[in-house]
DNA sequence: GTGAAAGCGCTAACAA
DNA sequence: TTGTTAGCGCTTTCAC
């Protein structure tokens, strides 16, 4: 059935194209790394060698013998939020990994509704980075620095929270218009039947992400869900205190409540506003961010849905794409692409 | 704000511990792969230098210097359903990449429903090959061979479908009661409110997988939902005609069907069936696995929910677990977790 | 028990 | 423009 070990397993490595070319080591590096000083019909003979005998670069001996390290700085928003804590963690877990492939990953904390503070850190990045992801915010002032960054050839990139139109590599998260749709539909669906309002929370407004996504959600409940009437929207600033006090005051205000979506953070906060009024279970509640405290809420039965971004798919993803840039190394897009994760109380992983 | 490059860089090397340590590189190579042939003193003094100096095998440079190569089978269901076209897809994307990393996959078709010829397969299988990934069918037969491959040291994993109390080296694919469920508990909370006749369809009860998404399905359903009536499940073999004879059938002798669970393939067999008998959008239908069809199936509402497995994952996983496998490496476990993926109109990626 | 030395497949500095 | 050679960090034979 299959042939023997030996047989199918002689990998035609760098030695075989020269001689096979009558060319030097040397040259064929030169030719397969797009090096000058290498005449062109010297060039063709060597790829014509190449893709004969069916040549492929051995990346793990290719990364030894450049001997070389990277140094990565993850930027991550200061603060308490759960989810913002996973993120931390998932850096550190993966660090651990880089170490292994070569990449060194520093972290640092900065304040993510200051613009100036982030675009500060930017501008003056160590020298000694090879490249930076960053929980961006989306600010003339962020994106200059940006810019400037990949100008100096260190390559940054978004994650979780993007700055379009800035020149960064790459943006590591989800579609958050499609999120925000995605709460909306289950939203409808769920209601399926019922008249009444919906409330709306976000962080802040100013967070590109939470106003995509309530952009999102605006858009299809509108749509296709016109019966539903919608609160205007508040913020909570991601904050506990505040999220509960704006939720049981919108309780308090709108006995038709029958919805509620909430974009940002401060989950624990809603669930007690919820709880206290005696709505927990009873208002459809969908939120981002799948914690210890949405896991809970999702098996109480107080919280309806929560869409989901995996953070260390994320960070991972991140590393991965920052390593890949560095070695000069080819991408498996389809890996990189976050999903956008619906999670019941069923699916919880 | 941080050191420069050469500060932090410096990994230590074998060479660093065994200056450390007062022996030469051949001694501490052997403390660290564990080989016999040292002095229980000289292991203390080694490890000692190991722990102080912080020392990191560099996975590199080791697998160079191993030279050695492995071979890989994985063994799919015969069959055009598009799930089983995809991964197979994915297999040969992934055989891309594998052989970067020194591991050669072969790909091979089975009947599925065939217990005897996918255990002759395993019985059979070259002695070139370092391990095995396949789509199992629980059966006894089917599980002695896996522990036979296993009991001669070729690593077997169960991908998609498993054979639990076998001796497998891992599972990779869903939890497939908690898949049902959560079709169940979308399906109950998309028909909030009204009365009516679900249908179950499965490929075939004798898989495991479907059978246990349908026991799932129904222990949800039975529970949460007890005001709908389900039909008695009918099997469509994953087959198209079938499917759409059999959901043809449903329909015309259930006037009062409003919901649809299909756990199995053949979905564009029950499209057809719910086009042309006017019910396409009436009835909720809930299915699994994310292709091309499922997927303009749910864009156009057709379909309200699919409950997906990520094949690419699947296989990259399978891929991945078998390699650090052979090579003695250590797994990233929560890397190789597959979700159970909920798909709406809105989040399709 | 332990050590010296020759690779693994590639890169990079230096020669020619 | 091309070739020679000395590594990269580890494993593996073979000698002591």
């Amino acid at each position: 059935m299959a042939p023997t070990a030996k047989q199918s397993f002689e990998r035609t490595r760098l030695q075989d194209v020269a001689r096979s070319a009558g060319v030097s080591l040397a040259t064929v590096d030169r030719v397969v790394n797009r090096r000058s000083g290498v005449r062109e019909k010297t060039i063709r003979r060597v790829e014509e060698a190449m893709d004969q005998l069916g040549y492929r670069l051995d990346p793990m001996a290719r990364r030894l013998a450049r001997n070389q390290n990277f140094r990565f700085l993850f930027i991550l928003p200061t603060g308490t939020n759960s989810f913002m804590m996973q993120l931390r963690e998932q850096v550190e877990r993966t660090a651990e990994w880089a170490t292994s492939q070569r990449g060194f990953i520093d972290m640092i904390e900065v304040d993510v509704f200051d613009a100036e503070a982030l675009a500060q850190t930017l501008d003056q990045l160590d020298e000694a980075y090879h490249g930076v992801a960053t929980v961006a915010l989306d600010h003339p002032r962020v994106r200059v620095a940006i810019d400037d960054l990949t100008q100096r050839g260190i390559p940054v990139i978004t994650l979780v929270s993007d700055v379009p139109y800035s020149r960064r590599l790459h943006y590591v998260g989800v579609d958050n218009p499609a999120a925000g749709r995605t709460a909306a539909s289950l939203m409808g669906r769920f209601l399926a039947r019922q008249d009444g309002t919906i409330g709306l929370l976000v962080g802040s407004l100013s967070l590109r992400d939470h106003a995509e996504r309530h952009f999102g959600f605006n858009q299809v409940l509108a749509h296709d869900y016109a019966h539903l009437k919608m609160l205007p929207v508040v913020e909570g600033r991601d904050d506990y205190e505040l999220s509960k006090a704006l939720v049981t005051e919108m309780v308090e205000n709108n006995p038709d409540l029958i919805g509620l979506y909430s974009a940002g953070a401060g989950n624990r906060g809603i669930a007690q506003a919820l709880t206290e009024s005696g709505k927990a279970g009873q208002v459809v509640w969908i939120g981002h961010e799948l914690t210890p405290h949405t896991r809970r809420f999702l098996f109480q039965g107080t919280m309806d849905a929560v869409i989901n971004q995996d953070s260390g798919h994320e960070v991972r993803s991140a590393a991965r794409l920052l390593l890949a840039h560095c070695w000069g190394e080819p991408v498996l897009e389809d890996q990189e692409r976050i999903r956008i994760d619906i999670f019941i109380k069923d699916n919880i992983p």
